[in-house]
DNA sequence: CCGGATCCGTAACGATACTG
DNA sequence: CAGTATCGTTACGGATCCGG
C-alpha cells in the first residue's frame, strides 16, 4: 500500500484532520474539542481520540497541579502533520466560501493559524517576539521564533511583547490588508499595548495574501 | 468556515484524495481508476468523479482522434492538489507497513511519485531529461523539467533518454538505496538502454531516504 | 460539571446486477 | 465500457445516561 493510502488509514476519517487542526493551536480538553466541532457527536469524538491516540498521533496528558484536567495533544509525530494541515488551508483559501454560516462559525485565530503558514522568511528569520491577540472573545498568541511563526490558543504563557484587541470584522480586515495596523489604532479599532511598531510586524507575519497563494513543498 | 474545512468538504470524503493522488499521474479512464482503486464501487467511483467536477478539481476530456476514448484529468486547481498529496506521501511513509497485502498492491509509480516530491532541488535544476521505466507490468516514465519531478503513467510521449527495465523488488532497493544503480546493471537485475550514467541519476532523482523525511512548506 | 459509553434512526458505503 | 439501480451493512449525528 503505498504512503499516502497509509497516512488516509490514520487521518483520513470524517473530522480527523479537523481534530488535529484544533490541536495544532495547543493541546486542548474535549469540551473544548467538541465546542470548536460542534456537529461532531461526543460519541465520534471520543472514537476518533481513541484512534489517534493508537496511531500515535495525540497523546492524553494531565496538567500539573492546579490545573489537574486531562488535556490531548499532538505527539512529536501528529505535529509533523502541520504541513499537510497547511497545505490544506491554502488550497482551501481558493475555495469560494458558503455564506450561510460564515460569520458565525468564523475563528480568527483559525485564519491566524492559515496567515501563519506563509509568513515571508525573511522577516521571521532573526525574530524573537510574542504577540497577543483579543479578537471578540477569542484570545491567542502569536510567537515569532527560530524562523517560525506558531499560532496557540490562549493567552500567553510568557508576558507578551504586544497585545492587541479589535473585533473580528478589523481582524480579517488586518489580515487581508484591507486596512493597514496603524490605520486601525488611529481610528480607534484595535486597542494596541506594546507599540505600533510591533503591532505592524504581526500583521506582516499574519499576511492572508500570502497564505492565499500556493504554497511549495521542499524537502527539509 | 475555515480553509481547511472548506478543503475537506471537497477533497475529505473517502477515497477522493485517491483519486487525485491517480490522477496527478496523468489523465485516467474510468476503468482505470477503478482497477487501481479495486475496492471502492463503481457507483462511488462516479459520485465522486462527479462531485470532483462540479468543483472544478477534475475535468473529463475526450482524447483526441484515433484514441476517442473519454479520460479524466485534473484542472490546474486540481493539479494545485499536488503539494496535499506530497506531505501526506511524506507524512505516511514513516507509517508502519501492514505487511497483509503490501507487496500484492505495491505499486512502483506511486513509490515514484512519492520519492519525487523530494527530489534533490540542486539536481534538478538544470536537468531536461526523461526517463521510461518499465516495473513487472507497470510502464511510467519520469520527466524532470524545469526544476521539477513529474512522474506520469505509461510510456513516455517523447522518446526518453533512459529505458530501464527490473522487477518490483529491484525497483524497491533502488529507491531505498539497498542497491546502487550500477550494482543492479551490473548484476543483470535491471536492464538499462540509454547509459548508465543517467540510469544513476534517475535514481539520485528517485530516493526514497528523501521522501520518508519531513518536506518543508514554504511560501511561493 | 465533565469525560465518554450506550442506544437509535438516518445517511453513506461496498458489492453486485443491470442498462445504454 | 461508462454509468445507474438495488440491497444489506457500516458509519454517522443526536440524545441520553453513567462514573468520577
Amino acid at each position: 500500500m503505498c504512503p499516502v493510502a497509509r497516512s488516509l488509514d490514520v487521518v483520513g476519517e470524517r473530522w480527523t484532520l479537523l481534530i488535529v487542526r484544533e490541536l495544532l493551536l495547543g493541546p486542548k480538553r474535549n469540551k473544548d474539542l467538541l465546542a470548536a466541532l460542534s456537529a461532531m457527536g461526543s460519541n465520534r469524538l471520543a472514537a476518533r481520540l481513541q484512534g489517534l491516540q493508537d496511531a500515535g498521533v495525540v497523546r492524553k496528558r494531565m496538567l500539573p497541579a492546579p490545573a489537574e484536567v486531562q488535556v490531548y495533544e499532538l505527539t512529536e509525530f501528529g505535529e509533523r502533520l502541520r504541513p499537510v494541515i497547511y497545505c490544506l488551508g491554502a488550497w482551501g483559501s481558493e475555495l469560494p466560501v458558503k455564506d450561510d454560516v460564515d460569520r458565525g462559525a468564523a475563528r480568527a485565530e483559525l485564519i491566524a493559524l492559515g496567515a501563519s503558514a506563509a509568513s515571508p522568511p525573511e522577516l521571521t528569520a532573526e525574530l524573537d517576539e510574542t504577540y497577543e491577540l483579543h479578537v471578540g472573545e477569542e484570545r491567542f498568541h502569536v510567537s515569532a521564533r527560530h524562523g517560525t511563526v506558531l499560532v496557540r490558543s490562549g493567552p500567553s504563557p510568557v508576558v507578551p511583547d504586544l497585545l492587541a484587541e479589535c473585533d473580528l470584522a478589523t481582524f480579517f480586515e488586518l489580515v487581508t490588508g484591507a486596512i493597514t495596523p496603524a490605520r486601525a489604532a488611529r481610528e480607534g479599532r484595535a486597542r494596541v499595548v506594546g507599540g505600533q511598531a510591533l503591532f505592524t510586524r504581526a500583521f506582516q507575519l499574519l499576511n492572508y495574501k500570502h497564505a492565499a497563494r500556493e504554497l511549495r513543498v521542499v524537502p527539509a
